[in-house]
Order: structure tokens, then C-alpha cells, then sequence
DNA sequence: CAAATACTTTACTTTTTCGTATACATTCTG
DNA sequence: CAGAATGTATACGAAAAAGTAAAGTATTTG
């Protein structure tokens, strides 16, 4: 449960990326200097980026990359699972249980829901941050955030589950 | 952002130590059974949670593993932290930023304050779960991680603002 | 058209993580 | 004390992730 690099590498070229004009793009060479990357670590990050659609790229002597989107349209969320996927596999029960063929948790396994509860949680939270959110000064940012954790919060406890009591106070 | 290997099997260790009786203990051997895991990935797995403090062995004949303190003291937080540290390392920056010596985000790093964000979300969850909070069947669990949840979100939302010069100057 | 520039694709090397194996130390049983 | 069962510690090999390198394709410019 670690950031990997490539998350952490890929958001940032996400990031120059949504900081230049609509219209304009940005060579590999230049997101490369501008992170302290090396090219061909660039060239990777990108074409993963752009299978996954977040960029657009154009070859040639005036090429370079630009976002597919307006930055207030991307999320993180999709950001992030295009870069590592989602935080817990539901198919990880099946692939490492050992050498048995189903999950020896399989009557109760609380590992497996406490998983589902975390990705929910940050997925939540990501998708609801936009690329837009995360450009600008930092004291901004973490305003933007915790709007959009307010908002997340209110989802998830705004659903119609078991619930001993009312809802918690949002402002407070 | 992954669940590691380490993460999954060594909480369903500690899960199993947390179900036995009080006084009781597993060899590694009855762990690794039960878990389908090789003796040989248990043994590595209890000695990392044996470093961490959260487990007690016994050596010789009637050895063996129990939980170092009552399943009700022992959060998932620590549990986590100690199988795979924090989920954001703070020396991040400094140190993958590529051949520059200082973060090339200094001015402005709203990735980092982002992952802080992250971090302290997914930690505030953990650190507010107890191993005997997932001893039981699947749909208690869930009762009991809203409740935890709800408990968390309550904590990050009633602090105040965030100050806009709350990060030190990093590196730095 | 030819050269320069920039993206594309594939393969390779390095590093880290994961899992296993082996030799050793400790303790109970008889 | 001898032997068996158990934890301890270290080292080794496999697998995955991270980073690098090189040859190829497309587009603009002169």
C-alpha cells in the first residue's frame, strides 16, 4: 500500500501537462527537464498514459503531448488506475491463496471486506479530485481537497446501510 | 498504492493468532496450514511481526506464536506500519526526484500535499480498527469498520483549516 | 526529396520484493 | 543426557518493478 513511482512520477507529468494553455503541448524532452527525469523514464510514463487516454500525442517536427481533456474533466482516480490499477485486486484472494484453489477465508473473510472498505475510501476521494484541483499554491490545494473529502464522506456515509446513528457533523 | 504480499498474509496471520484463546499459541506450522502458505513465508512473516512487537514467541519443544498484547489493543495501523511502513514516505522527494538534488516541485508540490492527504485518510482508518474488530463473520465486520469510519472522518473534518504554510520547506 | 525533430515500439539491465532453503539455537520429553 | 520439535538467522534464487537503450515510424521544414 505503498505510492509507486510510476504513480508518483505519472501524476507529476499529468500535472506540467494541465499547467500549459489549452492548445499547447509539451515535448518529452521538455516534461524530462522540467522533473528531473530522465528521457526514456518520460517515454515510458507517457505511453502508458496515453493507452490509458488521458493524453494525446502528436509526432512529427512540431509534435509533443497535450491532455485529451480540459484538466477540470480528468479525475485522479482515472489517473491512478491507469497508471497501477486499483489498490486491491478482487481476483488476489484467488491468486495467492497458497496451493489451495479457493480462498481459505472464503466462509468469512474479514481481510478481504476491510480491503474493499479502504479502496472504496480512496477511490472515493480520488475520483472526485480533479486534475484542475491540484494546480495552483499549495494552501489552494489542500482547501480543494478537503471539500472533496467532505463530499466523498457525505457518499459514503449518505448510503442507505446499517447505521447505529445519524449522521456525524460534516463542518465541523 | 498496492496491497503488498506482505500486507495481505500478515494480517491473516495476526488474525489467526487473534482467534485462538487467550494463553494459547500457533506454531508456525499450523499457520502456514491453515493459511495454505509455505512454512518457509510464515516463518519470515511472523519474525517481521516479532520485530514490530506485536507478536511473542516461545522457543523448544511446546513453543510457539501468540499476540504480544489482547486483540482489542492492537490496531491495524500498527499492524500495517509494521509489515510495510508508511503508505507516503516523506523522503520521497528527496529521494526520486531524479539527478536534481532538490525537489523540483519545492514552490508548490501539490502531489506531496496530496499523498499527506492520502496518507493520513487511510492511516486514520487503520489506526482507529482493532485486530478484534475483524474477528467474526463478514457482515459484523462491515458494521463494525462503518462505525470506525465514521469515527475518523469525524476527526479529519473537525479540524481546523488547513494553514497555508503547514509543510515545512522541503527539500527538502 | 532529404534532413532534423519527435513520438513509437521493443528489448535489455538494474534494483527491489517475494519466496525458499539451509544451518543454527533453544526447550521439552523421556 | 539424547533426541525431537520449535523458533532464529542468514543467504540464495525467482519474480516483479523500475529504469535504460536502441532501432523504427511519422511529420515538418528547407
Amino acid at each position: 500500500m505503498k505510492v509507486s513511482a510510476l504513480e508518483e512520477y505519472g501524476l507529476r507529468c499529468m500535472l506540467r501537462l494541465g499547467r500549459v494553455s489549452e492548445g499547447e503541448s509539451l515535448t518529452i524532452h521538455e516534461i524530462a527537464e522540467q522533473e528531473g527525469l530522465s528521457v526514456a523514464n518520460v517515454r515510458k510514463l507517457m505511453m502508458i498514459l496515453r493507452e490509458g487516454g488521458l493524453v494525446q500525442s502528436v509526432r512529427g517536427r512540431l509534435g509533443g503531448y497535450a491532455l485529451s481533456e480540459p484538466a477540470s474533466t480528468i479525475t485522479l482516480g482515472r489517473i491512478m488506475e491507469s497508471l497501477a490499477g486499483r489498490m486491491y485486486d478482487p481476483e488476489f484472494c484467488g491468486k495467492h491463496s497458497g496451493d489451495v484453489t479457493i480462498c481459505v477465508n472464503s466462509g468469512a473473510c474479514s481481510v478481504r471486506s476491510l480491503w474493499g472498505v479502504l479502496d472504496g475510501l480512496v477511490g472515493g476521494v480520488l475520483h472526485r479530485i480533479r486534475l484542475s484541483d491540484l494546480i495552483g499554491d499549495e494552501g489552494k490545494v489542500s482547501f480543494s481537497l478537503r471539500k472533496h473529502l467532505e463530499a466523498t464522506i457525505d457518499q459514503l456515509l449518505g448510503q442507505p446501510a446499517p447505521r447505529p446513528h445519524s449522521l456525524p457533523v460534516i463542518n465541523g
